[in-house]
Parts: structure tokens; C-alpha cells; sequence
DNA sequence: ACTCCTATGAGACAGTGTATCATCTTAAAA
DNA sequence: TTTTAAGATGATACACTGTCTCATAGGAGT
């Protein structure tokens, strides 16, 4: 198995044992599906995925777990606008940012410089424990100038 | 009257016209009550404070009212990773930006530092025209650990 | 007054996410 | 092994946001 989902698993066990809870086959099965999908999802196609390729979970239960997953840092939130929250997983991707079109809507993608770092300690100054961040840039792109 | 909203109403009085639609008192509410906002808002909210300090207006006007400025570029989208829409206007530029907490939803604000401004160089490169950006850290807060 | 187009409110509707609760499972204690 | 307590789950009701439709109202020009 891919070593990098290894390590996120071991991410995830670390976060349940840390909280007194159990990897049980309706959680694996919502990581498994996590880790099979690439780029951004949202949590009702992880509902039907799960019910395709894995085994069938009820929505409580992947939006309950989808919860955990966020908080042990496996996935983040990508939301843009859109009408429901869009996550996508942390591993194999270098973090990266978007910038949005006003006018089209389109996005353009760029890789993280770690600028951002120097909002880190102040933030965990005042007991607020990081988790991740996105970066929006919004204008307008070459095509609608 | 405020300079500035004076100016914002220009605005959308010239995308009403293009568009072959008037300032209509319901659009006329829903504009003031905008104004009116101080920070962030979200629609529902608009709903309820165009009933308390404007005149009664329905909620398919609101939204629609909303889309419409929106377009005028007198409002712009605040996307976190909510269950709703946020907006907030455009003439009162922010300089801060938020961190959101993930298990109750609160906000700490904090300062912009100027850190991302490397990224503007690499847009433009692309021929996009950057009029803004937002910064997102989400984590837990003090309270919720 | 007539006509055409826009504006509006009421309410039905769809989608996303949450809360409740009864039932099942599991780990660990006895 | 049995008991027990806590967590896990699914079904379902529910709340909320936002959209759509439709009947009616209103304004501008003829």
C-alpha cells in the first residue's frame, strides 16, 4: 500500500486513540474512499462512493466522520462559494492555493510559498491550534480582461 | 450621506440600468441594509434586519436583490467553510483576515501581514489581475480543546 | 385605459448537514 | 465466559439555506 496513505492512517489512528475512539469498518471504509478519490470532493459523493466501492455507510456516519477526519488533520476544507463544503485529502498534493476569476469563475492553481507561516505563532498564542489554511486570491484572469 | 456609499450606489444604479431593471424600494431596502452591515453578513441575516430597520421584504427579493449586487461588484462572496453564503461589501476593504475554529464555528480575526503579497507577482505573470485575496486558517479554538 | 414588461410575495421544493434515539458492537472488567 | 459500560451505527426527523414557480401587483409608455 502506498506509504503515504500509511502515514495518514496512522494520522487518523493517533487522533481516535487520542480521543477514546475505535477505527471500525464504517470509518475505514470512509477513509478508504477518501484516499481512493483525487482532488476536491464533496461529502454527498463520498456518500454514494462509499455505497459503490466500499461498503454501504449511512450519511451520519460519513459526516461524523468526516468530521474526525478533519480534525486529525487527514483532510481540509476547500469551500470557494459553493453552495456545500468541498474537502479534499492532505497527502500526496503539495499544498497548494487558488485563485478565482470574478468574472468567470474559473480558478487558477499556484503552490504554497509557506508565506503564511508567520501567522502561526500568533494564532497559537492565543490557544488556537492550527490546522491547516487556505490561501484565496480573487480578480481577474487573462481571458475576461 | 457617506461618500462611499454614495459611490456604491452609482454602481449599482449603472448595472440596474444596463440590465433594463429599476431601483425598486424592495432593492432600495436591501441595498441600505447592506450599507448599514458592518463586517460579514449572510442572507439570512439581511432577512431579518431588513424587517427590523427597513420595510418588510421577502426573502425571494433578498436573494434575489443580493445576486444582483453581487454582480454589480458592490457586495463579494466571503467563502468559509460554512453551511451558508457570507458576503460583505466591497468600499470597506478588510485588512484582516480569519481563523475559524472547527468544532463551534467561531472566529478569531487577526491582522493582515503583508505576507502574501510574493503571490502577486505570480499571478500577474499570468495575466491575472488581482484585486484582492483572503486568508483562511481553521483549527480549534482555546475553548474547544 | 391598455399593454407590456418588470417586481414581488407566498409558498413549494431540493439539497446539505445536524440531532435524536433505539439498537448493535466492542473492549475490558468481573 | 459473562457482564457491563461506553462507543458506533442507521433510520429518520428536522432545521436551514437557497431556488423556483406562479399568481398578482405595479410602473412606463402608447
Amino acid at each position: 500500500m502506498d506509504q503515504r496513505i500509511i502515514k495518514e492512517r496512522h494520522k487518523l489512528l493517533r487522533y481516535l486513540e487520542e480521543k477514546g475512539l475505535r477505527l471500525t469498518k464504517g470509518r475505514e471504509s470512509v477513509f478508504n474512499e477518501v484516499m481512493a478519490t483525487h482532488g476536491h470532493f464533496a461529502a454527498e459523493e463520498l456518500v454514494k462512493g462509499c455505497k459503490e466501492h466500499q461498503r454501504d455507510v449511512s450519511r451520519a456516519t460519513i459526516y461524523r466522520s468526516l468530521r474526525e477526519m478533519l480534525e486529525a488533520g487527514v483532510i481540509r476544507e476547500t469551500a470557494f462559494g459553493e453552495k456545500h463544503q468541498h474537502y479534499e485529502h492532505v497527502y500526496d498534493e503539495t499544498l497548494h492555493h487558488h485563485a478565482r476569476c470574478v468574472r468567470c469563475g474559473t480558478f487558477i492553481e499556484f503552490d504554497d510559498l509557506g508565506e503564511e507561516d508567520r501567522y502561526r505563532p500568533l494564532l497559537e498564542k492565543q490557544g488556537f491550534k492550527v490546522l491547516g489554511h487556505e490561501l484565496h486570491f480573487y480578480g481577474i484572469c487573462h481571458a475576461c480582461q
